[in-house]
DNA sequence: ATGCATGAGCA
DNA sequence: GCTCATGCATA
C-alpha cells in the first residue's frame, strides 16, 4: 500500500482547497558525483545574471544570511513553519504550491542542499513581503481544518541496528543490493529499509 | 527538529 | 537503483 499523494494538508490548521503542484521539485540534473546543477525549469535559479534587478546571488552569505532573517521575521508574524507552507499556495506564483514545515524548517536551519536553498530563496522571500504586507492591512483568515485518516507508518530502527548500519556505512556508504540483503538479514531488518536507509544517510552526509 | 519514505527523472 | 527534493510521522 501506498497512501497519500497528498500535497498541500499541513500539520496543525490552515487547511484549504488543495491542488496538485510541485515545480520546485525536480530540479536535477546529476552527472557527476557531489555536484548537482540547477536547471531554469521555472523556479528558483534563473540564468539572469542578475544585475538587473533581478535575484540570483551566488553569495552562500546571502543566503544564510537571508534564511536567519526569513526565521526572525516569521516568528514576528506569528507564524508558524507549517503555516508558511501552506500559505506559498496562495501566493499563486506559477508553479508553486505549498510546502511542508519540514521544509520550511530546513530552509531555516539551512539543511537543504545549496540548490534547493537558492531555488526557495525567492518563493520564500515572496511570501515574506506578502505576509508583511498583509499585516500592515490586518488580513484575518478563516480557519477551517480537514480531517483525514489516512496514517502512514514510521519504521523505527533500533539503536543498536542503527550502530550496526552507521559501522557499516563508515566502511561502505554505498554497499551493493547484495550486500544490503546480508545486513538486512544480520540486523533482522527489511532489504528496503536498509536500502533506505543507506540513501538517507548518503543525503544527510552530503548536505 | 529529524527519521524514514516516496516518487520523478536519469543512467 | 541512485540522487534529489520533499513530506508524513514522531521524538
Amino acid at each position: 500500500g501506498m497512501p497519500g499523494s497528498d500535497v498541500c494538508s499541513t500539520a496543525s490548521h490552515t487547511a484549504h482547497a488543495a491542488a496538485h503542484m510541485s515545480a520546485i521539485n525536480h530540479m536535477q540534473h546529476h552527472h557527476h558525483p557531489q555536484s548537482m546543477n540547477m536547471h531554469p525549469h521555472g523556479l528558483g535559479s534563473h540564468s539572469s545574471l542578475g544585475t538587473s534587478g533581478g535575484d540570483a546571488e551566488p553569495d552562500p552569505r546571502e543566503l544564510e544570511s537571508f534564511a536567519e532573517r526569513f526565521k526572525q521575521r516569521r516568528i514576528k508574524l506569528g507564524v508558524t513553519q507549517a503555516d508558511v507552507g501552506a500559505a506559498l499556495a496562495n501566493l499563486k506564483i506559477p508553479g508553486v504550491g505549498c510546502l511542508s514545515q519540514s521544509t520550511i524548517c530546513r530552509f531555516e536551519s539551512l539543511t537543504l542542499s545549496h540548490n534547493n536553498m537558492v531555488a526557495l530563496k525567492p518563493i520564500l522571500e515572496a511570501w515574506l513581503e506578502e505576509a508583511e504586507r498583509a499585516q500592515r492591512e490586518k488580513m484575518s483568515k478563516p480557519e477551517i481544518f480537514n480531517g483525514g485518516d489516512k496514517k502512514r507508518k514510521r519504521t523505527s530502527i533500533a539503536a543498536p541496528e542503527k550502530r550496526s548500519l552507521e559501522a557499516y556505512f563508515a566502511v561502505q556508504p554505498r554497499p551493493s543490493s547484495e550486500k544490503i540483503a546480508a545486513i538486512a538479514e544480520k540486523l533482522d531488518l527489511k532489504k528496503n529499509v536498509v536500502r533506505v536507509w543507506f540513501c538517507n544517510q548518503r543525503q544527510k552526509q552530503k548536505r
